[in-house]
RNA sequence: GCUCCUGUGGUGUAGUCCGGCUAAGCAUACUGCCCUCUCAAGGCAGUGAUCCCGGGUUCAAAUCCCGGCGGGAGCACCA
């Protein structure tokens, strides 16, 4: 064995030693040799009994002489470890060229955007950026019982609040000619066929992974039966179905209906249709034309991409790669319809803009900055594995933006009066901002202050207390009213600091703290707490929508002039 | 029930495809210090993971193989 080798494997024994109190293991070693040295693997037996006795004398010298060794012998690895830098935003995505990337964001307009919506939006988008590719939204409205208009525009604004811009808007049902030309193709091909049984028959003989009698119907038959489809069968009475498996283990191949008939009034086509493409079917034929190179949709859908595949390929069209991520929930704040929309019956919520709701509305209305979904987003990274995200993730993000922009404002809870006769003076300036320039402002007083009970139930007779901004304060008197006297100013004390507001400058307001909708599955009594508080009446200046941190209490979005959103800490 | 997906500190994740470059990285939460007339932001430090469990392959496994177990989803003429 080569002096030099030895020599290697001691510096590595050392330099492990020391960053493990001294002590060394031939498994550490071992490794580290042979990753840098390949070559070596065949002689691996030699080597490691080398290693083993390097090890045995590099842990049977001190920790200080371990040390001393580094320092005359390898002062390279002495150079302090650069931290590692994270990885920004997305994982590669594969098979992608740079300027070739076209990806999708499908919405249905059925309800108001939320949350999750994001979370598709913001991947797409992020993954047509990152290889200068192009963005498309498309509504997926094929089913005219669902959609409405007024959700069409809801998607809209909340994508425009994300900041996502796209270079198609299209809606699937501009397609409904090519949807029919596609679906007599698949008819005609023998890969389809209209099947008239009735719904519980289908759905039993899917479980029963048994073929229905229509399906070995001639194709005379079936084309016949397409064209009837149009004018003559109810809604119920004739599905097109795609020609899977009847025995495949995945159910959704199990002759899955591509057309039904639907007679309901669609908010962009009226009554120009009734034959309607399932989602399948549509996007499998809109990612395709539309030129989709990367699809994604949430993991709920996996199962479906057999399907996806067989459409295409029994259409001879070009395949998009499909990959899908897991769905994003917040523990204790239902995204779904069927959740939120009895809550708003029974008057337990106001609307959809409920603060205490994850959808884009509420988010904002809350003081959540659309930066801060992002960020949030794309740090829970590209996992199928299930995320029950928790909303404190996301206030992080959201109080690094809003803290620079936020006015500093003193508000009082449950506010009792605190009389001080001799203050010095009859106003104070106090500044915005204790960083960043945003100006000062003005509080006239007179004797009579304000501050919380918080506070004032830890006071006694005697007690020394800051008032921040306005001086240090000796309480002569507690009770429901409390009395106190000025006793100088001089910044250099440890009292408590209290913010206060004083009496002829106060505002009364409403603050809401939205907390959990839900605990343990229930619909939590105590969801939404209302505070009555005093706030300096330099509130009423602000603009609606402004942040604003009250002091020692956290930060809140105006929304209108007697209501403030708590949004966070 | 059947089928598919998934399982890394309190939480969210990186790494897993192509086993060694990290006795597991980052963020958040928590604790302490610095800064500061805020219990904010910023700076620094610290606590915290036998990588779900059990076998196997290998000189070497969070990473590969087999078997369990936990969690989620699908089984619609909804998307």
């Amino acid at each position: 064995m080569d002096e030099e080798l030895k020599k290697e494997i001691r510096k590595i024994a050392l330099q492990n030693a020391v960053e493990h109190h001294g002590q060394t293991r031939d498994k550490i070693v071992i490794p580290k040799i042979l990753s840098t040295r390949p070559e070596l693997r065949i002689k691996i037996n030699e080597i490691a009994k080398e290693i083993s006795l390097i090890v045995d004398e590099v842990n049977k010298i001190s920790l200080t002489e371990q040390k001393s060794e580094i320092e005359k012998e390898f002062p390279e690895i002495l150079a302090p470890k650069e931290k590692q830098k994270q990885r920004e935003g997305l994982p590669s995505l594969e098979g992608a060229e740079q300027g070739k990337v076209v990806t999708r964001f499908p919405p249905e307009p059925n309800g108001y955007p939320h949350i999750g919506h994001a979370k598709a939006a913001i991947i797409n988008e992020e993954y047509a950026n990152m290889y200068g590719g192009k963005k498309i939204l498309r509504m997926d409205d094929t089913n005219p019982e669902n959609e409405r208009l007024e959700y069409y525009a809801a998607i809209k604004v909340g994508l425009e609040w994300l900041g996502i811009q796209y270079d198609v808007v299209k809606n699937t049902s501009d397609d409904m000619e090519l949807f029919y030309e596609k679906g007599l193709e698949i008819v005609s091909s023998g890969n389809a066929y209209i099947c008239t049984c009735k719904r519980d028959i289908i759905s039993k003989n899917r479980k029963e992974m048994k073929a229905c009698k229509c399906s070995f119907g001639d194709p005379d038959q079936n084309n016949d039966r397409w064209h009837k489809m149009f004018e003559k069968y109810k809604p119920g009475e004739a599905v097109v179905r795609f020609r899977g498996d009847m025995k495949s283990k995945n159910t959704v191949m199990r002759d899955p209906v591509l057309f039904r008939v639907i007679d309901a009034k669609h908010p962009l086509l009226g009554n120009k249709f009734r034959v309607w493409p399932n989602y399948d079917f549509a996007v499998a034929i809109e990612d395709s034309i539309d030129g989709i190179t990367h699809a994604f949709r949430s993991k709920e859908y996996e199962l479906r991409n057999e399907l996806y595949y067989s459409i295409l390929d029994a259409l001879k069209m070009r395949k998009p790669r499909m990959m899908e991520f897991s769905r994003l929930e917040f523990k204790g704040m239902p995204v779904s319809k069927r959740v939120i929309k009895p809550l708003i019956e029974e008057g337990k919520i106001s609307w959809y803009d409920d603060p205490r709701l994850p959808t884009l509305e509420a988010l904002r209305r809350r003081g959540i900055r659309p930066e801060a979904v992002r960020k949030f987003i794309l740090s829970l990274g590209f996992t199928k594995s299930n995320t029950l995200a928790p909303f404190d993730a996301l206030e992080s993000f959201n109080r690094k933006l809003v803290d620079s922009d936020s006015i500093r404002l003193y508000m009082v809870k449950n506010p009792r009066k605190l009389v001080i006769k001799n203050l010095p003076s009859s106003s104070v300036e106090l500044s915005n901002h204790p960083t960043k320039e945003m100006g000062k402002r003005k509080i006239e007083f007179d004797e009579n202050l304000f501050i919380s009970s918080e506070d004032a139930n830890n006071l006694r007779s005697g007690s020394k207390i800051r008032l921040i901004g306005l001086g240090n304060i000796s309480i002569t008197k507690t009770g429901h009213q409390l009395e106190g006297e000025f006793i100088g100013d001089d910044m250099n004390v440890d009292y408590p600091k209290f913010q206060w507001v004083s009496q002829k400058n106060s505002h009364q307001l409403k603050i809401l703290i939205p907390k959990s909708l839900f605990v343990d599955g229930e619909y939590n009594q105590n969801s939404l707490e209302e505070l009555e508080v005093y706030s300096e009446s330099h509130y009423l200046e602000l603009s609606e929508g402004s942040e604003i941190q009250f002091v020692r209490f956290g930060y809140c979005r105006k929304d209108s002039q007697n209501q403030a959103i708590f949004t966070h800490k």
